[in-house]
DNA sequence: ACACGAAAAATAACACTGTTATACTAGCCA
DNA sequence: TGGCTAGTATAACAGTGTTATTTTTCGTGT
């Protein structure tokens, strides 16, 4: 992962050195004033230095942004994992959706650099949003788990990862509509979501009333 | 609305022919390059002024963009006003999802000004949020019609506003997610958003199989 | 220890952005 | 015709990301 140089040059020991302080004090920005906050003018000023320096750290700004989009990532899965594996599966992945709501509404800027596109240019790169599947391969382990248990009426739904991704678009549709402000107060964003979780895990309890699906993808 | 001169003044005539030639040019501009694009020198230049003239019709680009906003409920509304309302309450509701998705996909980068903060600072003003209320009372009365025939359980879930709450949540997260490149290409975003509406629709004709939500809003 | 060379930093600038103070010009009314 | 007002242009201010040029720093070979 280092360049070139041998891992005791103290020039690269400097480099690593200052990379984290450049997103630490990024990272602290973003979370205290929001992204569009997050200048790299301020950023140097901040630090004492020019503004040269940090693209000598990093390639431009987009490239921190995306450092800060793995961060976000990494806390997220960070949380999602400390949640307790119970016995029943079925509630195991609804705790991992009110655990996803807490963090996402815990880091709340994070989540916008991770999903919305609150930077004009940005796009994080091939290697971030692999991260970002880390992440959701929590929630896809879940629902596996539901579909092994059989608490889960998979041949009427899809593969697990299709079932996660269902899963995971309605939890973040809750969380961002709360996150815009279109649910009200953060008590109306938990009971809704709670609503959504119940609605969730009742429908995937239940064997789809219809054909199934990949039949009729096409209107 | 208008301002203190009489509709028959022709600078008057004037303002509103400018106005509306302005948003037209900013909507085509948003379309075509997206929202880091759009800004005021290009509009400016586009239409042979100076950028002081956006300023004499409109009080900033906040104030543009707001109307925009403002066009892309509009524009949601009018698809979904145009869904027929058939006889069967939940496959309208539905097709209402469906329309909904291929509405946001076809005005993706208005619907990234109504639901993600792409433009710095821009918050919509409570004006327009009462626009985007309109759209979604659609939405609503189309689960009214279920309740009202039976075939959602509203005791088990909440009234009609917080059901099309969850729906909206629901429908939102995954069109969110195809428009940020989480779900691949728009094939696999359709079949995913009918899967979630196969599920949304189980889960809501189905009864909830624990305790009411309000009661459990606190963990 | 000294000088060399390369890496890092500073200064200053370029091309943008939104916004506005000042100056000017056009058109309407008396 | 004169004067007033609304509308416009010019030019500037403060901010953004980025970079070319210059200067400084510092490890290393002699």
């Amino acid at each position: 992962m280092l360049p070139h140089s041998a891992p005791d040059d103290p020039r690269a020991a400097n480099r690593i050195n200052m990379r984290r302080q450049i997103l630490n004090l990024a990272s602290q920005l973003l979370t205290t004033e929001g992204p569009q906050a997050l200048s790299m003018r301020k950023l140097a000023l901040a630090l004492g230095v020019s503004t040269i320096v940090l693209y000598t750290y990093f390639k431009d700004k987009q490239d921190i942004l995306d450092e800060l989009y793995k961060e976000g990532f990494e806390r997220l899965r960070q949380d999602l994992l400390a949640v307790p594996q119970g016995q029943d599966a079925m509630e195991y992945v609804m705790e991992l959706g009110r655990t996803y709501r807490r963090s996402a509404v815990n880091n709340a800027t994070y989540y916008q650099i991770m999903f919305s596109r609150c930077v004009p240019g940005f796009n994080p790169s091939e290697a971030s949003r692999e991260t970002s599947k880390q992440a959701f391969g929590i929630l896809a382990a879940g629902v596996q788990r539901c579909i092994d248990a059989n608490v889960i009426q998979a041949a009427h739904i899809g593969t697990a990862a299709e079932v996660a991704q269902v899963l995971w678009g309605m939890l973040h549709g809750m969380i961002s509509l709360e996150l815009f402000g279109y649910l009200g107060s953060a008590a109306a964003g938990e009971a809704l979501l709670e609503q959504a979780i119940q609605t969730i895990k009742s429908g995937f309890t239940h064997p789809n009333p219809t054909q199934p699906t990949h039949l009729r993808t096409m209107s």
